[in-house]
DNA sequence: ATAATATACGCAAGCGCTTGCGTAAACTTT
DNA sequence: AAAGTTTACGCAAGCGCTTGCGTATATTAT
């Protein structure tokens, strides 16, 4: 039903290879030709099918973008901005974006979209990704860039918000209000975020001349923030102020705290890391560290469609600011 | 570099027609061939190109996921939900998800996943969609499924909860608590769901003999609903019950109450509706009716892979049970 | 036994596009 | 003006799959 190029070849008196070359911007055509050429396309509302251009380029014009298990959590707040940003972007280049969700940790060739090449690379969202694996696409040839993750070992693109610095911040935050005994509630440190925030945590405690104290989670959950409140009050009954590695924690450990008896920001201060989209909801509203998600979604976009046109071959690693989001938890009015 | 049929052809001592035949099921292979040609897919770890497949079907396997304009908003926090549940059913069935979005009220035809044929069937999301332009989908032949949404001027699938139920049981339940004078904040009358929702709670308004008292709003968000209860609060002074066409306005109801020195649940109860993943967190956690909205995704995305194999053509309308989520807004302890 | 059917498989023609190669026509160069 | 160069375009061969048609071989009927 739809025109296919020698439709529209025929409505403007050209062959196909030149319809073709019209539309894809390649020299050897005149500025007459290629007017009348654009012109049939307009009055037949030609677009090319991308199946048999995928054929004939073995490009799909496709990106997969790729969670580890997509959360049912509040977790899932993450992701989706990231998704947005990257497809503003891919639309905005043409490409498109096909989702995945690894559900084990298998290798990354196991996901269809690959196997089947229905992708012409590959974002990769979180860092529970089998490094191995990833390093397997690379060297298939398979354009991919890394959010929220990365790979120091090896030359692979990746993309993600200052971690370190954001900590920093808003520890730092917390010790100009004048708190001395500050812990922090870490995660595991598989997750590049969690090392990184950790250490900024540190940089600002030491700069300050204080002491880091800091509680291991095994998780970031609500939960997991809520369990870790009860280990840090036990080891550190004194303690004033409070950095969580993420939202998530902090308002699990608000939670334990107030059923400890202590009022926050009163009796301890505490702040986030994220910004999710309810933590100025949270009661009292969530001093934490906004991520640019949206951004990173889309430098993300752009640096993988640089990588699949050969714009760019070496690899690089962004880190986009954050900003200090100070609202109550922390003790400010 | 990958396999290709004729490489399994070879190693299998057949044609490419009959490792056609053998990987898509199709008769007139004897059962040692059949084993023969599986066994040198397995061997050569074949998998079928999409792009040529795709071009001697015209079937690509995928199906667009269709937002209006992704919100940045809080209630991103819905379409995310209902992609898990579509994701999970279409890898189930051998689909991808690929997404789009509309971002201005103009016809789908415009998007450029439909006009490059890349996807067999659509799910579009949300009640915004140009009405006319879901009718030229479907009778240009393009499998379509309507989320939180219908057409019922014609014959065209949909799925939505059951939002009237839904309402009613929270309406009912506040009504069992006691109240008499409960306002409903009612979004704009555009949106299926919100009719439905309003319609629920005059059900059961008129049902215990009360007298419905709607307020309306020009948008669903927290903002609309804290001005919303300025306005309920002059007009009907004497409230003593909120029911919230969703859980944003209800939250901003809440607010406006806290600074017109209302307390929540003490003087007002007051009930939301979507259960989004923040309002078990709000102070105090909200009663809301919750929506199995990955549910909802996985019907959606079963129905239209129906559609699309043809095993059934007749439309219907699909409506799921919520369930009333009990906390603390209402009034229960 | 022969004829009529069913079965298993190969052949080759697409599907709609891209692209290397070939060739007229138009333009330089000396 | 002849030879060389460039430009603009068509031809046809794929890309890797599916599928209708044709034909050997195996099966059943007579």
């Amino acid at each position: 039903m739809p025109a296919t190029a020698s439709d529209v070849a025929a409505r403007a008196g050209v062959s196909v290879s030149t319809v073709s070359r019209v539309l894809n911007d390649k020299p050897g055509v005149s500025a007459e030709t290629r007017r009348r050429v654009l012109e049939a396309v307009k009055e037949l509302h030609y677009v090319p099918d991308v199946a048999a251009r995928g054929l004939a380029t073995a490009r799909m014009q496709n990106i997969g973008f790729v969670v580890y298990r997509m959360p049912p959590h509040l977790s899932a707040d993450f992701s989706p901005r990231i998704m947005q940003g990257v497809e503003e972007e891919l639309t905005h280049h043409g490409y498109h974006t096909v989702l995945a969700a690894l559900t084990s940790p298998t290798s990354l060739f196991n996901l269809k979209i690959v196997r089947e090449s229905r992708v012409d690379g590959l974002i990769l969202v979180g860092p529970r990704f089998p490094p191995r694996s990833i390093l397997e696409l690379k060297s298939a040839g398979l354009p991919t860039v890394l959010v929220d993750n990365t790979l120091n070992e090896t030359k692979i693109d990746s993309i993600l918000c200052d971690n370190r610095d954001g900590a920093y911040e808003a520890a730092k935050h917390l010790i100009e209000h004048g708190h001395s005994r500050i812990i922090f509630l870490r995660g595991p440190a598989e997750w590049v975020s969690n090392r990184e925030r950790c250490a900024g945590y540190q940089q600002a405690m030491s700069e300050a001349g204080l002491e880091p104290r800091t509680i291991p989670m095994p998780d970031t959950t609500i939960d997991t923030g809520y369990e870790a409140l009860g280990q840090a009050l036990e080891t550190y009954p004194d303690l004033t102020a409070i950095c969580a590695v993420n939202d998530a924690t902090a308002i699990g450990a608000i939670r334990a705290l107030r059923e400890a008896g202590r009022r926050v920001p009163d009796d301890v201060s505490i702040t986030g890391f994220d910004d999710v989209s309810w933590a100025a909801l949270n009661e009292p509203p969530l001093t934490t560290v906004h991520i640019y998600l949206e951004e990173v979604g889309r430098f993300a976009a752009r640096r993988l469609v640089d990588l699949i046109e050969g714009n760019s071959q070496v690899p690089m690693r962004i880190s986009l600011a954050t900003k200090l989001v100070v609202r109550q938890s922390c003790g400010c009015p």
